[in-house]
DNA sequence: CAGAATTAAATGCGTTTGCAAATATCCCGG
DNA sequence: CCGGGATATTTGCAAACGCATTTAATTCTG
């Protein structure tokens, strides 16, 4: 029933199996990591996009705010009401660029970076349990296909 | 600055590099697959949860609906109505578990087969772009990386 | 075997999201 | 150096989301 589908060549996901389809398994992943990460940070009045701005910006200094959302991987309206909170709340001070004044930069305090420092414990946990068992050689190459492939699909140069 | 800071040793996130990150760099990749995937399906009116419910009913025959929320890696109330839409197209049927009167299984129709092979080569290019220039048995030992990263962090055995 | 505890799915409800439009500024060609 | 088009960010708004609760059914326990 499924073969006779499929004149065009193309492999069908029947074919390669859920298991075995790379984005798939990307997203169960993730979406695992993430919803761990979202139930920690929730007591620290934190959401995903303010977490991965603050993530984003505790190693980037000064960004504007469509690097900041590239980066951050949060769409740039997000971000924007993201950034009202955080810098509500201190942890960040968005101030126009000096050479363009269409153009805002975003800068993490000291409050947001302790902010940051305390909740990056549960990151690395959650990253140390996703690569239990995997040695660091196969770490590096996992690593390695990673980063070509944000090459392959990234829209912009960075 | 940076380095005062962690007297701990746990690495910080300067030290390893965003761009080093795996859990990062998943997030950046699935991040743009996935709205790139959102904005080529808009058109044919299907959301997110409902193209990922479909691609797993493509493969996994008359699950329940609390697996369902699993493979696909969408919240279970979310599914729940993006069933209801689905069911309201045709494209699924919900069936009363024969065992357990409180259980849902959830069927693909032929309809929703026939959607779901209409999408997939999109799903297929994008995956194709993803894995541009990866050679076979990187891929191979990419996918066989995920897999392992799976059963670590899952909480159910599926 | 009765009642408590658990499990499956749906729903109420406040919050968040993302698209599109608005606003403000900059850049380039003529 | 003026006006049209591009670019940076914010905001309006309707749709989507997720948590917690509800309803219904099953299973466990004394």
């Amino acid at each position: 029933m499924t073969d006779q589908r499929r004149i065009a060549g193309l492999p069908g996901l029947g074919e390669i199996g859920l298991g075995n389809f790379a984005p798939y398994l990307m997203n169960r992943i993730m979406g695992r990591y993430n919803a761990s990460l979202r139930a920690d940070l929730a007591g620290l009045g934190l959401s995903t996009p303010k977490m991965r701005a603050l993530a984003v910006l505790s190693v980037i200094d000064a960004p504007l705010i469509r690097e900041l959302a590239v980066y951050a991987v949060v769409e740039q309206s997000t971000l924007s009401r993201a950034l009202d909170q955080l810098a509500g709340e201190g942890l960040i001070q968005r101030e126009t660029d000096a050479g363009d004044s269409r153009a805002t930069r975003v800068h993490i305090t000291e409050t947001g970076r302790a902010a940051f420092e305390a909740m990056w414990p549960k990151m690395a946990a959650a990253y140390a349990r996703m690569f239990q068992g995997i040695p660091e050689d196969e770490r590096r190459a996992f690593v390695a296909t990673l980063q070509t492939m944000l090459g392959n699909i990234r829209k912009h140069d960075f």
